[in-house]
RNA sequence: GGGGGAUUUCCCGAGCGGUCAAAGGGGGCAGACUGUAAAUCUGUUGUCAACGACUUCGGAGGUUCGAAUCCUCCAUCCCCCA
């Protein structure tokens, strides 16, 4: 094990679908265990991206210190390798100003990231992509598919050839380091036991948890979201591919396009959101760091789970 | 009061005598995922002792070797003329 690693898995972690309470429950849990937290949030990292993102407001934070929200402006893309290098920064920060770190946050490709290491390799090539998509022009999807599996069949094997994104990523890495990507990846399928680790995840029976959706959603319109999103739309600078796939944000512009009706762009919020929360879930079962605990009492039995050096 | 149209599996919606447990979409459920990830992609979705059987297409009858598809009556909804 790195050392990379090592300093992740000294971390605690507070993880668990859209809308199950990480907030509230993390900064209680920073107070105990005298922790600054890291979000582990793809959408929090943008500025003036609050409501939609349900950024935790200084009344919230009650005084506990929080990194890496706010970091970047709407109109920049951001990515997986930009937010594991920056949490690693901080946690060394924080650990020099002799407090624990907490990560929270629902982004569990970056949990991932965290847990098990990224591997080090050349970032998205837009002259490559968009060659490739030119080569592309009225051929079918498979083609790609086919190109991958004669270069890295390891690869072309575990992604299906309606899988664009990844077939293409696959493709560019091998153009830019003459390796195939398969080779790379080897090293993140093993994680810890929950045992070794502190990675809490909040559950809520499913139902419960669409039904606090469905209330959140409600609550960010309340407050303002709309116009939040109008603000973004006046700005001079056009939102970047990133920030605008962000859930609320996408419908809500889509509305202001004209491309639907406010009624039905609230509840796409809704459904996209259950859906979101669905898949977050699928990948902390994926992840052997993970424990559960329930979302209306989270118990984390602080008393004989002495937390680890550090 | 008269004339016309509709009723399909959780929802929307195709089907118009066999190849129909019934296209497609949505939703649900499950999975994948490493430089766009709150994104993207995949599988599955009547029941069962399940390579076969059974029950479904508003309800009840009928025609036919055979019906979701044709006929009759009933129910509900919509439109048009009064």
């Amino acid at each position: 094990m790195n050392r990379e690693r090592r300093r992740a898995l000294s971390c605690w972690y507070l993880s668990g679908p859209t809308a199950s309470g990480k907030t509230k429950v993390g900064v209680s849990l920073a107070k105990r265990i005298g922790a600054e937290i890291i979000s582990l949030d793809s959408m929090a990292i943008y500025r003036d991206m609050d409501i939609g993102t349900a950024k935790p407001t200084d009344d919230e934070l009650g005084g506990v210190p929080i990194h890496l929200i706010n970091i970047v402006d709407p109109s920049e893309e951001y990515s997986l390798a930009q937010y594991i290098k920056a949490a690693h920064e901080k946690i060394d920060e924080i650990h020099n100003r002799g407090k624990r770190v907490l990560f929270v946050g629902g982004t569990p490709l970056y949990l991932k990231g965290m847990l098990r290491g990224i591997f080090e390799g050349p970032p998205a090539d837009k002259d490559f992509r968009q060659k490739l998509q030119d080569k592309m022009e009225g051929h079918p999807p498979e083609l790609l598919h086919e190109m991958l599996a004669k270069i890295d069949p390891e690869s072309a094997k575990k992604l299906h050839p309606n899988d664009i994104r990844r077939v293409v990523r696959a493709l560019e890495v091998y153009e830019l380091t003459g390796k195939p990507i398969s080779s790379f990846q080897k090293q993140f399928d093993s994680g810890v036991t929950s045992e070794e680790c502190h990675v809490y995840v909040l559950q809520w029976p499913r139902e419960e948890l669409y039904a606090r959706i469905e209330k959140r959603v409600d609550k960010m319109m309340y407050e303002g979201f709309l116009d939040e999103v109008k603000r973004l739309t006046e700005r001079k600078l056009e939102i970047s591919t990133t920030a605008r796939q962000a859930l609320g944000y996408r419908e809500l512009l889509d509305y202001l396009d004209g491309k639907m009706k406010f009624g039905q762009a609230v509840d796409l919020i809704k459904q996209n959101t259950r859906n979101f929360a669905k898949r977050q879930e699928t990948w902390f079962r994926s992840l052997s760091e993970c424990r559960y605990t329930p979302g209306a009492a989270p118990m984390f039995a602080l008393e004989h789970d002495e937390p680890p050096d550090g």
